[in-house]
Formats: C-alpha cells, structure tokens, sequence
DNA sequence: CTCGTATTTGAATCTCGCTTCAACTAGCTT
DNA sequence: AAGCTAGTTGAAGCGAGATTCAAATACGAG
C-alpha cells in the first residue's frame, strides 16, 4: 500500500496530481483513473477525499493560478526600477516555451471559459489581478518621470496582459517564428510607444 | 427514415452538425451521439461517413476557421478608406458577445492546441492568414499618406491580432467590463499610437 | 417496373470509467 | 501491546457511449 497520509498532506498530494493529469489530458478530458494514477493511488482513495471530482479541479486550477501569479510577484520584487521592472514583469507572464506547464494549463481553462462560469471567473479574475500589477508600475514609473504615459494606465495595463496572453498561446501553439524572445520584442514594442521609454530588454532573467 | 443524401452532401451536413454540437459540448468532450442527433441521423450513420470521428471534428473546425475568415473578408471588402477598413477589419475579428458561436469555437481550440498538434497548426495558420491581412491595410494606408507607421507594418499587424485574440478570450469569459465596444476601443488605442491617425470607431458596423 | 446498390436503422455487444462498499492496515493513543 | 480510527484497497455493479452488423429501405440505372 502506498504510504499514508494525512488528510490536508493528501489533498495537496491531489491538487498537484490533479495539475499534471490536467496537462497530459486536458482541463475537461481528464479521467478520474489517470488522478489516480498521478497521484500513486486507486480511484476510490482520491473520492475519499474528493466525493466530487469538479471541486478537486477546480482547486488544481486555482492553485495553478495562484502560482503562475505568485511565481511572477517573486521574480520582480527586487527590481526598483520601473523600466527594468516592465520588462522583467512582461517576460515573467509569458510561457518559458510550449512545454511550459503554468502556462498550459491556462490555455486550456480558455476555452472552458466560454461553458463554465467557475472557470471564467477564474480567469477574469487572474485578468484583473495583472492588470492591476502593470498600472501600479506604470503609475509608478510616471511619478518618477521615468515614463511618460501616451494613454491612461489602465488602457495600456489591458493592453499589456492582453498581449502577454495572445503570445502565450501563440507559444503553446508552437508558432515557427514567435518564440519567447519575439514575444517579448512584440510586446515591447507596444511598450515604448505608450510610455516614451526605449525598454531594453533585460539580458536573460 | 430521414431523407436519404448523396455521400458529399451528407458531409456538409456532418460537418455543420459536428460543429454546432461542439460549440454546446466543448471541441473535445463532445459524443458521437450529439453529432448524430445534431444531424438527425443515428450514431451508425456517422459512423458510415467518417468511421474516424477525429477526422469529423478536425474537418468542422477547419469550416468553422474558414467561415470566419471569409465573413471578415467579405465585411471589409467594400471599404476603400484605410482608416475605416482598419476599424472596421478590429470589430470584425472580436465576438459579438458572448455567445458568439464562431469565436466560441477558436476558443475551445486554444487550449487543445497545446496538446494536439493539427489544431496547433490550424490556429498558426489562422494567425499568419489574420497578420498578413493586417499588414496589407497598413501598408496601403501608408503608402496613401494616411498612416505614418512608428513601426514595421508586421510588428503592428501582429499586435493587432494578438489583441484581438485576447480580448476575443475575455468578451467570450463574460468579463464585466470588457464588451465588445470597448475591446474595439482599447485595441483602437494602440492602433493610434501605431499608425498616427486618429481613427474614428464606425458607428455600429 | 425491377434490380442493384448506397445509405440508414436499430439492436446487440463491447468497453471503459464512475461509484460503492466491505475488508484491510498503518499509525496513533493510552 | 492492544484498540481505535482514518486512509486505502480491490472487486463488484452500473451506466453511458462506442462499435458492429444484419436487416430494411430509398433511390437511381437500365
């Protein structure tokens, strides 16, 4: 018998479980069975501790969320330079290349979007939240006078996670000539023009 | 018995009932018996003209992509003015709302772009088709002296596209604040900076 | 009008995943 | 070390959907 847990261990042991099957299989498509399998365990374990499977997803979803969202904060705490910390910010959103799993399974939440409110709601949310980070560095920078804003911010705030999204499934996709680099080039170019700031791109981060 | 059709006939048939059985059951979790119903036919009669359902479904969204992207062209056609085909080129790539049944469909594919490569190269192929059709209003538009470009017209063409994308994802989330009028507005915002001309939206197109 | 064939049906069969649950056991408590 | 409890297994049963195929039938050709 595979080692015992506890309940609150055992359910992390899921969600994570639950993250990898979703990837090899689809947000929607995934089988209780390859859980289970993830997990190192037989179905009837993960319904004991997941009388309804849905809950189980939906809490992979969101913690895979939250971490994408998290893993970003991290990366450009240090920074204090707003035009440094554009850059960084915008590279931190986009997939590391098409085998990227945060990434991946956002797209797949995409489409479901359109059929499950949970889902949508999910997103729109994580939407907001990114939204919100770019206008704080944007503000920011022109507080500093470092940027000098063509739009207001939170147009430009939208703009920029849009553009961050449509590349990363651009990414996933495997596009021949759009990789992470040109994605980052694209956006920048974007960039420059609504804050007056010539943005070089950090080296590798 | 349903009235009886000619093999090419009946495929038309199946690809449209495939595709309006995808867009209330997702690309992925839709069944054999919803394509059927869908169609008027039994499951055995699908089976009779595509004994590989795969290949049904990979046909539908292949008409589905064609069909967009021949409204759009059509809906432009008539527009000699660079500006207003821009506009109205932006409006025309965004759902109508949320339950616009083309964009739906692109959705659904996104994610399982990641995981299959046919629809990988389906929705490339789409973006490419989308940029070049782009980067020919923008050239003509610059060489007529009615846009001044602020960057190479491939750059912007698919910045455009990539915001379309994006904001097509959030209309079809049911964002609150995000309609189709203000994604037209939004992207519109860049489109100005890009291209130095003030752009007036189309009343209503 | 009749024959021949392509199309469609409907029922039988197969497959696979979900669900349930009694039995088992690891690890804690006292 | 004996008992208790919570976590886990494995097998049985169920149901939904895919698949198969012989029989039925619509339609065109001659």
């Amino acid at each position: 018998m595979t080692q015992r847990k506890s309940k609150a261990d055992r359910r992390l042991d899921l969600i994570d479980a639950a993250h990898r099957a979703m990837l090899q299989h689809g947000a929607e498509g995934v089988h209780l069975n390859q859980i289970a399998e993830e997990a190192g365990l037989t179905s009837g374990a993960v319904l004991y501790h997941y009388p309804d499977l849905r809950e189980l997803l939906i809490e992979a979803q969101h913690a895979g969320m939250e971490r994408f969202y998290e893993r970003r904060m991290k990366k450009i705490s240090g920074i204090s330079d707003p035009a440094d910390k554009l850059v960084v910010t915008i590279r931190s959103g986009l997939p590391d290349g098409p085998d990227d799993a945060g990434v991946r399974l956002l797209c797949e939440l995409g489409g479901a979007a359109g059929r499950n409110r949970v889902y949508a709601t999910l997103l729109t949310t994580l939407f907001d939240r990114q939204v919100s980070m770019y206008q704080t560095i944007l503000e920011t920078g022109a507080a500093h006078g470092v940027f000098t804003l063509a739009q207001d911010s939170e147009t430009i705030a939208r703009n920029l996670v849009a553009l961050e999204d449509a590349y990363g499934y651009r990414i996933i996709a495997r596009h021949h000539s759009i990789d992470p680099d040109k994605a980052v080039e694209l956006i920048l170019d974007y960039a420059r023009l609504a804050t007056g700031n010539p943005l070089r791109p950090a080296d590798r981060r």
